[in-house]
DNA sequence: ATTTGTTTTTGATCTAGATCAAGTGCCGCC
DNA sequence: GGCGGCACTTGATCTAGATCAAAAACAAAT
């Protein structure tokens, strides 16, 4: 079985706890909330659903019923792209929601599959709905999560825009130390739950891109890599390839389209 | 001059005109809202602002206080990116919503410039949050427009990651064309208010490439293109490019990481 | 332990599209 | 109405990264 990021143990009673009680609570939507409040919301969450590796939570073309939210675990969601292939469109780590992109039309728009054993708390939307019309601070909320979902979408567009291989892999690895350190988990010393082709899928690169890519950070003393345990050994050097400049590296190449 | 898209003539009536005479009120906030809501929407949106061409409507950093919506011409998002360059995010109709991706961290993550003369309704968010918090279906709206919005993102995404440069530009066009039809404007003749180095950086792809691919699909019989007129001859064939399969000319090619 | 299938790595080639380099045409401007 | 500059086009070359091919490392099942 898998080696999980947070506990290979859910009890009863990890899931019968309530969101006030919830690690997340800082990062998903009770933030800011009186305790009253967010009873009142818990009201409405249900919990207890836990999915496994490759289980599916919903798919493109479902009605819009709920929002999710990831407990523990993690989960991808991809769409399908012309001629078969899919697109992997992000990674979800816990206290992360998922779904946003039904509300528009009613019908999810894409499909959210779990890549190891996960937990997920679902948000009845039409509940939330008329919660967050008598709870100005849920509804700000709510308003926060969408508008930065549409960030982080511009950030993976710049990446796949601008962006060289190298670039695209180092901002990868970034970016999941830091919304792992934010869960209060190692910055440094992670495991990646999804496959190199994942990867590759979601950044817009082969598979055998992202595998030389990995052995090239290796070489250079970037990270220690063993198949899914990453070990981030020089994040300066990472972020100095993100941002572009070279660096300690070769530098004459890779403008594009100014 | 620029020959505007809609009306060359902005009088000081159809500036003074208020939501509920609005053309675009069908695809903009008031969506959907009894006569009485348009009215106190109307209260608050702040009319009057005619930008031309190049002019800034908000930059990458500025305080987060309203959002914008075109009322007549056309904008640009673009946000920096490492070395200087700069990525074009989006282009924006009469209707489309600027602004939406700075609610969350309360500072504008991308700047906004005019593409020709542009009329643009500016709607602080304060007083929006407040309205919506006690008209239900204006809260529903708003939902359904960030999430709309991310819906668009993803397309993009899709469009970056798994697309060849013909796609792309295939893509564009049609998209540009369905988003006039819907403003009731022709959807196979119409003017480009952005230039061929703006189209080759929002799709990821050289200047050079754009001009070549123009002149391909021309040759092709697909469009004709006369500097920023574009008419498009062959919907159908279009869309057999976009969607992977070349249908009626080369096949065995482009698949990408499945 | 052995088999079977999957994931990852490594090497060799190929190509779409970037980059470089010249025009060419358009438009505003004094 | 001729000049200067910018947007666009067209052609030639180069290269990052895809694709093809195959072996190696694992994992799950027998």
């Amino acid at each position: 079985m898998e080696v999980l990021n947070q506990s290979t143990v859910i009890s009863i009673e990890s899931i019968r706890v309530a969101c006030r009680h919830c690690t997340l609570s800082s990062l998903c939507l009770p933030m800011g909330l009186t305790p009253e409040d967010v009873e009142r919301l818990d009201d409405i969450v249900k919990r207890a659903r836990p999915l496994h590796r490759g289980d599916i939570l919903f798919r493109e073309g479902d009605r819009f019923r709920s929002l999710y939210v990831v407990k523990t675990g993690s989960l991808k969601t991809f769409a399908p792209s012309s001629e078969g292939g899919e697109q992997v469109l992000s990674f979800h780590l816990p206290g992360e929601i998922m779904g946003l992109d039904a509300i528009d039309k009613g019908e999810h728009a894409c499909s959210a599959s779990a890549l190891e054993t996960s937990a997920i708390c679902e948000i009845p939307f039409g509940r939330l709905e008329e919660l967050t019309a008598i709870i100005p601070s849920l509804q700000h909320q709510m308003y926060r999560l969408l508008s930065k979902e549409i960030g982080q979408d511009t950030d993976l567009l710049l990446l796949l825009g601008k962006k060289n291989a190298e670039e695209r892999l180092a901002a990868f690895l970034l970016s999941f130390s830091q919304r792992l350190h934010k869960r209060g988990l190692s910055a440094t010393d992670f495991h990646l739950s999804m496959s190199r082709h994942e990867i590759g899928n979601y950044l817009g690169l082969a598979v055998e891109t992202v595998s030389r890519l990995f052995t090239r950070f290796q070489d250079d003393g970037l990270v220690r890599v063993e198949r899914k345990h990453i070990e981030l050994l020089d994040l300066q050097g990472l972020e100095e390839i993100v941002g572009g400049v070279g660096a300690g590296r070769r530098s004459p190449q890779c403008r594009q389209h100014t």
